[in-house]
DNA sequence: AGATTCAAATGATATATATCAATTAAATGT
DNA sequence: ACATTTAATTGATATATATCATTTGAATCT
């Protein structure tokens, strides 16, 4: 984890958060002022769940997952963090801890910003806490989507949305590099790693996709829709 | 769905959601005269799922049911929904529409406020924005708890968490009228209805708790609590 | 290159839970 | 008070899914 600031300032960032367009000058100026950044080996955790709670999470480059350290030990993954998009629990506005962890799944470099200039920034400027109310209110549908997949689907439905949500919202095509080992496709799915491999042979079978450790080519998208639609 | 205002105003109204403290006479004033009322029968739907939204929502009196309508014509129960607690689903700030149904379960008086009233306010107010985040975050934090007593839970787990929902939310009270039928308990707990009655008997013969259909008495309330962290 | 570790894959089995069918009990209408 | 509908309960059975044990394969270390 090193100290070298590497990004210049957040005035001329590239990837940073789209809804800091909403602020001033001087305003993006503080944000800058308070802004740490650190990188990140694969597999090192970047927030822990339960730590307090003090800052806002951003990802310059690099993957990274977001999950909940569940009971005995299970982790739930609730989704992949990509650059330019916030990451900032609930506990900032509840307890100041951290409700969930977040690990590097490739090397990744990484901003925190605190969370009293955002405070700050709410109260004072109502375009921003608007946009930030459409950041959360986004992820807060996102989370009662997956809830119900969850509870109403079986595993093949399931795992069909994983594979969907991978090539629509994180990678833009139907043939992508699986990051997920199938441990973690279980932890984001809700099923075991040895069912998980099962149900991606059938797949495979049916001519739905192709599928090896590392990559997933989705061969009959129409099918894999109705897969993770039907349940 | 009666049309006519049986209570006064916001000013005065005892009920009212609280973090309405935030805002200023004038403030207050123009929330009070963008509210509507209506009365609703036990059953009746207040809010329903993918209709245009374009109000909050508020109890003045009796008790709802906040679910949402998943895969199959099968419900997901997600929240009991009480006097002066604000109903206002991501839709506000994603797509204008209600993403969960909201039904009456005694006889209901509600309060209606434009969301474009409650926007305004967030743009001027920011005690009030911040307000609204933490209103929100504290809902978040609930769903990514639920989310994982789902995921990580088995059934005496899920309905044991649910019993003390009940009584430590609720009603706060270890004795308590259950509203819910089995079939919606089921609905609360993803489980079939039958199972919900068979594990209630179970905690019942094991003396954790007394059951009939109209009411639960938790008798051992360490030993339930047990039953919902172990899953 | 061989040894070691770790993930993936496969098959056999156990378990949780849903579904189906039937009965009882309670609520509601006439 | 009786008939009708609806919910709760119970038991038997089917199914989805996890767990366990083992093998295969790939990656990493020395």
């Amino acid at each position: 984890m090193s100290e070298r600031n590497t990004i210049e300032s957040c005035e001329t960032c590239t990837r940073r958060w789209k809804n800091f367009q909403h602020l001033s000058k001087s305003e993006l100026q503080l944000v800058n002022e308070n802004r740490y950044e650190a990188t990140f080996k694969p597999g090192e955790i970047i927030i822990k769940q339960g730590s307090p709670a003090s800052n806002a999470l951003f990802l310059a480059t690099g993957m990274a997952k977001n999950y909940i350290e569940g009971i005995k030990g299970r982790n739930f993954i609730m989704s992949i963090v990509l650059p330019g998009r916030l990451i900032m629990g609930p506990g900032a506005y509840v307890n100041s801890r951290y409700t969930y962890s977040v690990a590097a799944i490739t090397a990744v470099q990484a901003c925190f910003i605190s969370f009293d200039v955002f405070k700050h920034l709410v109260r004072v400027n109502g375009a921003f806490a608007e946009s930030l109310l459409e950041d959360i209110s986004a992820k807060s549908l996102r989370s009662h989507i997956r809830m119900v997949n969850l509870a109403h689907k079986k595993m093949p439905g399931r795992l069909a949305e994983v594979l969907l949500y991978f090539s629509d919202e994180i990678f833009q095509s139907d043939e992508y590099e699986m990051i997920l080992s199938r441990q973690e496709l279980g932890e984001m799915t809700n099923m075991a790693k040895e069912s998980v491999v099962r149900i991606l042979k059938e797949m495979e079978e049916s001519g739905v996709i192709y599928s090896d450790s590392y990559k997933i080519k989705i061969l009959d998208k129409d099918k894999l829709r109705l897969i993770s639609e039907n349940g």
